[in-house]
DNA sequence: GCCGTTTTCGGCCCGACTGTTTTCAGTCG
């Protein structure tokens, strides 16, 4: 059992009893025990006394014993024998919520969306107590847009347009400040909508001059307080700002910029302290008294806290444990160690790729084109490979206070064995492995087929191990916990690709593999042109999401002490 | 269901908005 199955479960009970319309308190045990599982140092299946875990206590504890040594839960299993299993997914339809759903259901016989779509059809749905000809319309236009799944942004295609934007803003004269909040200024991978802070003395001035902004297609909601639009810039993305007086901006700020988790955790903290913090500030009842802030910085220091930056705010400790950690940085990134030439499926040479490296102010690059195996991206052949390293050769003679290293990017065939033999992988300085094909394979011949990759001493680094391409493609069902201890056993690092559609392994999976494995990682482009090194921003915002530390990364390595690790991963 | 240097009972984060109501429940972030 692992902690992400048993969390799911507890989450589904959670919503179960939600539905059956349990104490509100009881169903936000269930919800905190599965983010205590999530969140455990603790490998789940070491763990003797899960009333250890922040939030379980004697009760939760017993259903975590049952769903460790059964893999079910009867309590579940009876809820489920209570309810349509339909139930539940209605909860996505956007204005409906427990006590709706469960007036459908008991009113109406509703059992899933096709039932609610026929009664909503037929206007019975409006004579519901609580509900009206409004909702009806409401549920109509949710269940029409059902199967359109609301596909998350791109971080990278976003930030570009939450620039000009915030750009936009401070032109408007009555404006004071602006910042972007909300997920984008987490860095999350994806982002729903974008969101900003406007402190100012004006608020309907400038909402006045939002709506009124070209790229908007749609004014959504026009308030005194919050503007919502749609705007049409390249992409096409709702942008929400809330307008606030000078003074109560930094506590705006934060409330915004969520976690909705994380903001939770703050207000709890708050509470013992014997005061409330809302997006206007922090509340002393005692004294009636508001204390506002010019900082962010400030308000965590009046909470007794320190400052948490806004790529940890998800509620995975930062609030609970007394320093964190120092997080890694751009400025601590030496050089990258995945990337492609005109060699395999590249754009450009080995040469151009150095030199784009160097303006970044790198001290080193790996070479690492796909092998023959992948013909679709021109993978090389071991002489092509003697070949490409004499022309490595001649660029490190030409280039000053750089150096390129000779690698590949080997695949790992269906059948679980290498694209060379180990007398040409000794030949290179460095060796990544990937899987790019049979991605269907059931778990146990995906894992052990990495695994067999990650035992072979020529092997440094295995490259966006789960494969997942965000929106596009889910991962491969690999068993990570047996891939992560093989990591461990066998000295492999393990890659977090910047690619933006990547970004694998992800923060959740990196702060996994650092604190229950003590894993160290490797983070790399996966460049195919000059212009993709850039990707190592959302690269590094990802590390630091998954609480890494520059010395959990080997791309922070001096090329000495890199050259040092490489060899000593061979046995040397 | 969980929790406790004010507590073993009575709380559990906070406020805005919507649509339903005529003072508020439900939903959302």
């Amino acid at each position: 059992m692992r902690s992400g199955q048993l969390a799911a479960i507890l989450k589904e009970l959670a919503d179960m009893m939600e539905l059956k319309g349990e104490n509100p308190f009881k169903v936000n045990a269930y919800r905190r025990a599965a983010r205590a599982v999530e969140n455990s140092r603790v490998p789940i299946d070491a763990l003797e006394r899960p009333e250890e875990l922040p939030g379980v206590g004697k009760g939760t504890a017993a259903v975590i014993r049952e769903i460790m040594e059964t893999g079910q839960s009867k309590q579940l299993d009876e809820i489920r024998n209570l309810l349509p299993a339909g139930l539940p997914e209605l909860m996505r339809l956007p204005g409906l919520g427990p006590k709706s759903i469960h007036v459908l259901y008991r009113e109406l016989g509703v059992t899933g969306i096709e039932e609610l779509r026929q009664a909503v059809e037929a206007g019975r749905v409006r004579h519901l107590p609580g509900f009206g000809e409004k909702k009806e319309r409401n549920l109509a236009e949710g269940i029409r847009k059902w199967n359109k799944r609301p596909v998350r942004t791109l971080l990278i295609h976003a930030l570009p347009v939450a620039e000009t934007l915030e750009k936009r803003l401070r032109q408007i004269p009555q404006v004071e400040r602006v910042e972007p909040a909300g997920s984008l200024r987490r860095r999350k991978e994806t982002v729903k909508d974008l969101d900003f802070v406007v402190a100012t003395e004006h608020p309907a001035v400038v909402a006045e001059r939002i709506t009124a902004m070209p790229e908007v297609t749609q004014v959504l909601n026009h308030g005194e307080t919050k503007v919502s639009v749609m705007v049409e810039m390249g992409l096409a993305i709702q942008v929400d700002v809330r307008l606030v007086q000078p003074e109560q901006f930094v506590s705006a700020l934060h409330h915004f910029t969520g976690s909705k988790e994380h903001n939770v955790r703050i207000r709890q903290r708050a509470k013992e302290l014997g005061w409330k913090v809302s997006e206007y500030g922090i509340f002393d009842p005692e004294k009636e008294e508001v204390f506002t802030f010019r900082e962010e910085r400030e308000m965590f220091d009046k909470l007794g806290l320190p400052f948490v930056v806004p790529e940890l705010r998800e509620d995975r400790g930062e609030v609970d444990i007394p320093t964190l950690p120092e997080l890694l940085g751009i400025e601590d990134y030496r050089g990258d160690l995945h990337m492609h030439t005109r060699w395999s499926d590249g754009s450009a040479t080995v040469e151009e790729m150095a030199i784009a490296a160097q303006k970044r102010g790198y001290a080193y690059i790996a070479i690492t084109d796909h092998s023959q195996s992948l013909k679709v991206a021109s993978g090389l052949t071991a002489d092509d490979l003697k070949r490409q390293r004499e022309e490595i050769d001649q660029v490190n003679d030409r280039l000053d206070g750089m150096t390129v290293l000779a690698g590949v990017e080997m695949d790992i065939l269906p059948d679980g064995s290498l694209d060379y033999p180990d007398e040409v992988l000794q030949e290179l300085d460095l060796v990544i492995a990937s899987i790019h094909s049979g991605f269907r394979q059931d778990e146990e011949t995906l894992t052990s087929r990495m695994i067999a990759a990650m035992e072979n001493p020529y092997v440094h680094i295995i490259a966006h191990p789960t494969g997942r391409l965000i929106n596009r493609r889910d991962p491969y069902g690999l068993d990570l916990d047996r891939v992560f201890e093989a990591a461990k056993r066998t000295g492999t690092v393990l890659e977090l690709n910047a690619n933006p559609h990547r970004l694998d392994l992800n923060d959740w999976y990196l702060k996994r593999g650092k604190e229950e494995y003590g894993l160290r990682f490797s983070i790399n482009t996966d460049a195919h042109t000059p212009e993709m090194l850039s990707h190592i921003g959302v690269g590094i915002a990802t590390a630091r999401r998954g609480w890494l530390e520059a010395e959990d990364v080997i791309n922070t390595y001096s090329i000495d002490r890199l050259k040092d690790w490489l060899a000593q991963k061979r046995g040397g």
